[in-house]
DNA sequence: CAAACTCCCTGTTAGC
DNA sequence: TGCTAACAGGGAGTTT
């Protein structure tokens, strides 16, 4: 499940093997992989087009496109996608769903088991990823910051950490490793967190994500290994000892998502629902 | 308007 | 052992 940690080794990986490469053709396998156009459409569009620079955004990838006009293509990996850069010549694997050939005989392979994943042509970032909040490693993003977003909503501190119009490339795994390294329940409302709080929030979140980008990414156990793993403290260890005060971590569900948690340091807000 | 729910997908796992 | 049903989940779209 890649997270901005994972997506940021993809962007670095890409960084060193696409960038001033000409995109010569492509092909399309599965026609909603593919948000914005056709797969014919998508095709004659990106034919051509030499690949400037390659960002990341949250979540997305971006590849700066240069053809006759500018243009970027985002890619999203959601729960199963992956990017590589193979032999143009290689076989075409089981879950490939979009193959871009490049002018070095080399191939980008978007691979994504469970087709959730998208690719967004478009003549502007604003039209994809104009909507997602700060970025949690730029400077932009503080404590203070932090507070402010919290003032005035309504929702838990899970689902303000899951949405991206809030802060930009936290997903399930990563939210529910900042809240138990902050020792705040999932569903503290966030309006009542406090500033030392919000510092303790934000501090967790900068150094979970830096510390899994050292690491190049997270280690699920499903066989897509990147090249290290950062160990979760609490996600999917739900019955396991609290690596911190050797409570029994807690598996509930908040926003539909599976939610972990230590019952003993993450203390439940008073009047809290099931958790 | 913001929050909550539905749906898209397939490999894996729980349960009978 | 073999089968089916439940589960996992990010975000677009829809509903409340």
């Amino acid at each position: 499940m890649p997270e901005l940690p994972e997506v940021e080794s993809t962007v670095r990986y890409l960084q060193e093997r696409v960038v001033d490469r000409t995109i010569v053709s492509s092909a399309v396998y599965w026609a909603r992989t593919v948000a914005t156009h056709t797969p014919i459409a998508f095709s004659g569009s990106v034919a051509g087009v030499t690949i400037e620079a390659v960002i990341r955004r949250g979540k997305f990838i971006g590849l700066k496109l240069r053809g006759s006009s500018e243009q970027y293509l985002f890619v999203h990996l959601r729960m199963s996608g992956s990017l590589d850069v193979i032999a143009a010549q290689s076989e075409i694997a089981t879950h490939d769903r979009v193959i871009l050939e490049l002018n070095n005989g080399k191939s980008i392979r978007f691979n994504d088991t469970r087709k959730f994943g998208r690719m967004y042509l478009c003549d502007s970032p604003e039209q994809v990823v104009g909507n997602l909040g700060v970025e949690p490693l730029s400077d932009d993003f503080s404590p203070e910051l932090l507070y402010a977003i919290t003032r005035g909503k309504k929702t838990c501190a899970k689902a303000l950490l899951l949405d991206q119009r809030a802060i930009a490339g936290l997903g399930n795994i990563y939210v529910d490793e900042s809240l138990w390294k902050a020792k705040i329940h999932p569903l503290t409302p966030v309006a009542k967190l406090t500033q030392s709080q919000c510092v303790a929030l934000h501090a967790a979140i900068t150094s979970t994500l830096e510390q899994a980008i050292a690491l190049s990414g997270t280690d699920f156990g499903d066989g897509v290994v990147q090249d290290g793993m950062y160990s979760p403290l609490v996600y999917a260890r739900d019955d396991e000892p609290c690596n911190r005060c050797g409570g029994s971590i807690r598996k509930s569900r908040v926003q539909q998502r599976g939610t972990h948690y230590c019952p003993q340091c993450q203390r439940a807000p008073r009047k809290s629902r099931r958790a």
